[in-house]
DNA sequence: GCCCAGGTGGGTA
DNA sequence: TACCCACATGGG
């Protein structure tokens, strides 16, 4: 069981080198990228972290310096921004209330302390508070976002869906299915997430999963049965 | 124009 | 619990 998916982490990191993932200059441009994110193409996020640094506002005393509106203006380009806004907000207020302003300490919390806190944030949910554990905070979580999902199903890795409903795995059931087949360290963790991501930018075409061009199929098992649907 | 992107929360049955 | 929907911008 553990181990189980060594192979496959080995064999993609040869393939795509090392991810060196989070793409952030530090640990609070990690915070604010998992919640820009959110259900948005990562481009509109750099072009919203790109606006908050040429504002001076890339930083606790810069975003506790905005208003909601002037924030929500400056990440427009990561979309749904009135929420986001107030989710940055919200977080940066328990921050320096729970933990003097420091994202330092706020890291060296116990994985399943934090995590309950963050999930507590209107907000934050199971992803992003497991990309802020592990990303942010080098803690072994693991993070089970729409790719992980579409490149388990696309090679028939994953725990089943729980039968008769509903037609897809809960979070936990994906998130402990991968956790349970790794060594239990944050950098895999780390990596072999990166890495999915990875996999599912590079396939062909998103709706075409048997697509023959697609130069991933000898990385991961499913050859030879038609894809799953993803 | 239409579909989609590294989700989350609220409402309803 | 299991759906459904709003939230929003930008690129293919």
């Amino acid at each position: 069981m553990v181990g189980d998916l060594l192979p496959y982490y080995r064999r993609l990191r040869r393939h795509f080198g090392p991810q060196g993932w989070w793409p952030a200059r530090n640990r609070l441009e990690v915070v604010v990228g998992t919640i820009l994110v959110q259900n948005t193409a990562w481009r509109n996020v750099e072009a919203a972290l790109e606006q908050l640094r040429r504002a001076h506002r890339l930083s606790l005393p810069g975003l506790r310096a905005l208003s909601a509106a002037d924030l929500g203006q400056l990440i427009r380009s990561a979309g749904f921004w009135r929420q986001k806004a107030r989710t940055v907000q919200g977080l940066v207020a328990w921050l320096d209330g729970q933990h003097a302003g420091r994202l330092d300490r706020m890291v060296r919390l116990p994985t399943p302390v934090l995590r309950r806190q963050l999930l507590q944030l209107r907000g934050v949910g199971p992803e992003t508070a497991d990309s802020i554990l592990l990303y942010a905070g080098g803690h072994a979580t693991f993070v089970v976002d729409a790719y992980t999902r579409r490149v388990l199903l696309r090679h028939h890795l994953g725990p089943p869906p729980p039968a008769p409903s509903p037609d897809r795995a809960s979070y936990i059931q994906v998130q402990s299915w991968i956790e349970s087949r790794l060594p239990r360290q944050a950098e895999i963790y780390n990596e072999f997430h990166a890495l999915l991501v990875a996999v599912g930018k590079s396939y062909c075409h998103r709706r075409e999963p048997d697509c023959p061009n697609c130069p991933l199929r000898p990385l991961l098992p499913g050859d030879g049965r038609p894809a799953a649907r993803i």
